[in-house]
DNA sequence: TTTAACTTTCAATAATTATTGAAAGTTTTA
DNA sequence: TAAAACTTTCAATAATTATTGAAAGTTAAA
């Protein structure tokens, strides 16, 4: 495999595991493509070597300047905006899981505290067992939104040896 | 609000939910009715309340046992199979990772490791911030998958206080 | 100003993904 | 074995989501 079709290759990767994780396949793709390339690229760079279109190629690059995944760099003597990616990927996680957080389980998690007032017979049965399922459910939810609150403001190696730690 | 109203908007808040963390958005919502239901609920049952055809709701049954997030039930003297929900939410979540990491972390570690072994110029810059990228990601992308996979096999509580200690 | 360089928007369209429902398949009972 | 009860499949279609590209908008140099 030479350079091209690895570039290629890691480029349909990351969008493909991006888009499984939440971030658009093609934001992925260009993110990937920021990520390998050791000079900051232009929107048309980008159009370029993904081929896709302009309005596309903007589209993604703002998207990934909102998450926090990109950069803007301005060149002196150029006029166009020049776009690098975070390069350090245990911040790109946080930064995901920090966007989806606010995103959505602190909107999930008002649902499920509004739904535990629901009115009814509290001899009901349908009742009683919803208004268990949403009192646990909110409780995991809870937990899972404290710990990767903490693992954002963690680094990598205190998480993952806290782990090991706990599972030796 | 009523407790109609409630179980409606639970299922709808149980389905964006899941749907955006990779079950589809119909299976989440199958699996959120089979969760408030205190009864195991049949295939006709599903069809009804969420107003989808036999063949979807065949399906998204079909796949939240696969996922092992539902289980057959069967009722003595009925022919129908009946459906129940795992009701432990922590035990859905680890299931969920569980999957996912089957589904989608293994694929990528190994197009990462095959990768690393381009062929090309190592003075060549692009050549060089390649391999390094490469080499970052699959450092990263190992240590979630180790992370993931310890926290399936311990309890929700272990992995909640090891994070507050380290944090405090 | 005016013009050129560049960015953003958005309605039209393409691509993808989910859903339907009727037909085929399977299992159980009589 | 036949018929009934139930499950599964899958081609057609609907719904959703992503992409295009030309036009409008913005900014900066001349």
């Amino acid at each position: 495999m030479n350079y091209h079709e690895a570039k290629d290759k890691f480029i349909q990767t990351w969008g493909t595991l991006g888009s499984s994780w939440g971030i658009s396949r093609t934001m992925a793709q260009v993110h990937a493509l920021l990520l390998i390339s050791p000079e900051p690229l232009s929107t048309e760079d980008v159009m370029e070597q993904l081929k896709i279109s302009r309005g596309n190629a903007n589209m993604n690059l703002r998207d990934l300047l909102d998450w926090g995944l990109a950069f803007k760099e301005l060149k002196s003597g150029e006029r166009k905006d020049f776009f690098v990616a975070e390069k350090d990927i245990w911040k790109v996680a946080k930064q995901i899981i920090k966007e989806r957080r606010k995103r959505e389980i602190e909107p999930v998690l008002n649902v499920l505290e509004e739904l535990k007032n629901v009115k009814g017979d509290k001899n009901d049965k349908r009742h009683k067992a919803f208004v268990e399922s949403v009192t646990n459910i909110e409780r995991v939810v809870e937990k899972a939104d404290f710990a990767f609150d903490k693992a954002v403001k963690l680094d990598e190696n205190a998480i993952v040896s806290a782990l090991f730690k706990l599972f030796k």
